[in-house]
DNA sequence: GCGTACAACTTATGCGCAAAAGTAACCGCC
DNA sequence: GGCGGTTACTTTTGCGCATAAGTTGTACGC
């Protein structure tokens, strides 16, 4: 690894104007020096020491990720499909701004605090957080800080958002739904908080648009936990006589909602329709293909970093950002007119 | 940030004391001493500056992932569900250990060494790469490098090599299909070389101690890229009749596969046996559910880790590890017999 | 022909940390 | 009672880099 001090030693002059060149500013330094110069880093493969340029400018070039375990069936967050797209996304959008991604994967937001200060992370990017956790970690930390899907006005405060129209993308759905004829349609997941509390709402504004009336039992409520996901899920399949269709939170949801009915003799679309939400891989492998609102989850990765970016720059950016859903038609619903 | 000399300032005493006590320097500080430096530390909850400590040190303690990325149906390897748990099963270990984790994805390992470099990166975790790939960077880069399911045996001259015991878990397979009656099984993969070829050797081995002869024509070729995929699905379910068993080299061609037949009228495994290689979410949540070859992909990346932690503490290890896998029976395969 | 302005440099400093080298006090021991 | 050994420190140095401050030399205006 070769140093600005060797190169300024063997070129016979200062570092300063090595490190000038190196930094293209202009004026300062000679044409013909400045080639010189240019031309030895070319020959030598120079590159700078990353950790000495933090420590002499105060600033890392660091984007850290971090993603909240989650301890559920799939056992952590990461085992989702939905997140290597979304680091991809983020990677792909620090890097070209010649940023480097650290990716931190735990429940601690105590961890992440520590991890954050060690390496002096410029800008911090939340995914998979509660709304508290979010907030504690903003409150300990000055910089740049953008989560990605947690939801709540008192987070906005202190964060910027980025989600989808988590809302406008239900309501579209249930509004297809009932075009089909449904009327008795539940909706699945696994809480009533954040990202499921928004597409609950467009499910009920969809509802009430509709003329029907929001029923509290038509709440569906899966337990993802590894011990009680088939109890839970059993419960459900039990009930499924009263709905003739079943909006799931998630595609994972739905697929495995569909698996469990299938397994127990009942039919879909025949016998019960099921949508989902994500339009991932399962969705379009899965046969019937699944009927569902697609979200452009690199997209969400890629939004959420150049938001990053753009306020390590000094602009402004808006505090909340909504992503567009559409609905994507396949075959896990029945016209029942 | 409060730094090392700003404690001993207020301690009133020099910050090689202080540094000793953070590095539990036994006999060289007395305990008075001790006690109340480590009481301050606690108070303004100090944390090193890592870029700090690896300019004194030259070591980073950051380990490098670097995924090559890959153009075919789904864009990019990093899409794959398989990867993410991949990099959680790398970044435990990792963080465990006191490193830190740096995911790079990119093609160009031009990129990677500069990258790797700048950053003084410890030790690094190749996957996805090309074997010519893993040994250019090899060459460049002196410090220990662990490759995942990167085969050859020139390759193993550079660097540890972690995957599986494809050919043995391919054996295993094609055993079971024919000991279900399968005598006319063909092999889908979209290569041959790497883990493709040792599952190829795998399945004639298999063939060849039942006493069936191996035929080229029984290798199907899959095309992924997205302007080729359908049209080689095409060809490939126009040959189906040719056969009672397909073996695909991954759950999600298998997936793709079964979709395709489906879509033509082709039930499985009624008319026709499939079996993938995996054993993802994909496998357990389809239906009918995919008889497969589980491998544990978090385990491969726990013992990519934990192989390369061992180089960077000065311990040997093996320079190739093969994981065990094992069959998986669910309803894809029907019994001819 | 003197001051000024500017181009093209160099020297010196400090970022935060680890560690080598130095110091001072004290204890025991032949 | 001087000397080696130990304990508990402090001072100093340097990692590689960026930059503030300093130093030439020279062209130009009046």
């Amino acid at each position: 690894m070769i140093t600005i001090k060797e190169i300024a030693k063997q070129l016979n002059m200062s570092t300063t104007t090595v490190s000038n060149v190196i930094h293209g500013k202009a004026g300062e330094v000679s044409d013909d020096t400045k080639k010189k110069v240019e031309e030895f880093l070319k020959k030598v493969d120079y590159v700078p020491n990353i950790s000495a340029r933090n420590l002499a400018q105060n600033e890392s070039k660091i984007i850290g990720l971090a993603l909240k375990a989650r301890a559920d069936k799939y056992e952590n967050l990461i085992m989702d499909p939905f997140v290597s797209v979304l680091i991809g996304g983020v990677e792909e959008t620090i890097r070209n701004a010649g940023y480097f991604m650290m990716l931190y994967i735990s429940s601690d937001t105590d961890e992440i605090m520590r991890h954050v200060s060690t390496w002096n992370v410029d800008g911090l990017i939340l995914f998979g957080m509660l709304n508290d956790d979010g907030i504690r970690v903003s409150e300990k930390y000055k910089k740049p800080i953008v989560c990605i899907d947690t939801y709540s006005l008192e987070g906005l405060k202190h964060f910027t958002n980025v989600g989808l129209d988590d809302e406008q993308g239900t309501y579209d759905m249930i509004k297809y739904l009932i075009s089909q004829g449904h009327k008795k349609i539940a909706f699945l997941s696994d809480n009533q908080s954040g990202v499921d509390l928004a597409r609950l709402n467009g499910y009920k504004k969809a509802l009430k648009d509709a003329g029907i009336k929001y029923k509290s039992s038509n709440f569906l409520q899966i337990r993802p936990k590894s011990d009680e996901i088939d109890e839970s899920l059993s419960e459900i399949c039990d009930r499924a006589g009263e709905f003739t269709a079943i909006f799931c939170v998630s595609d994972l949801y739905a697929v495995t909602l569909i698996s469990a009915l299938t397994d127990r003799g009942i039919n879909v679309p025949e016998e019960i329709s099921v949508v989902g939400f994500d339009d991932n891989m399962l969705a379009q492998l899965h046969r019937p293909a699944l009927t569902t609102v697609h979200q452009d989850v690199k997209a969400k990765g890629v939004t959420a970093a150049d938001t990053l970016l753009k306020q390590l720059a000094g602009q402004k950016t808006p505090n909340q950002i909504k992503l567009p859903t559409h609905l994507v038609i396949r075959n896990t619903v029945k016209n029942i007119l």
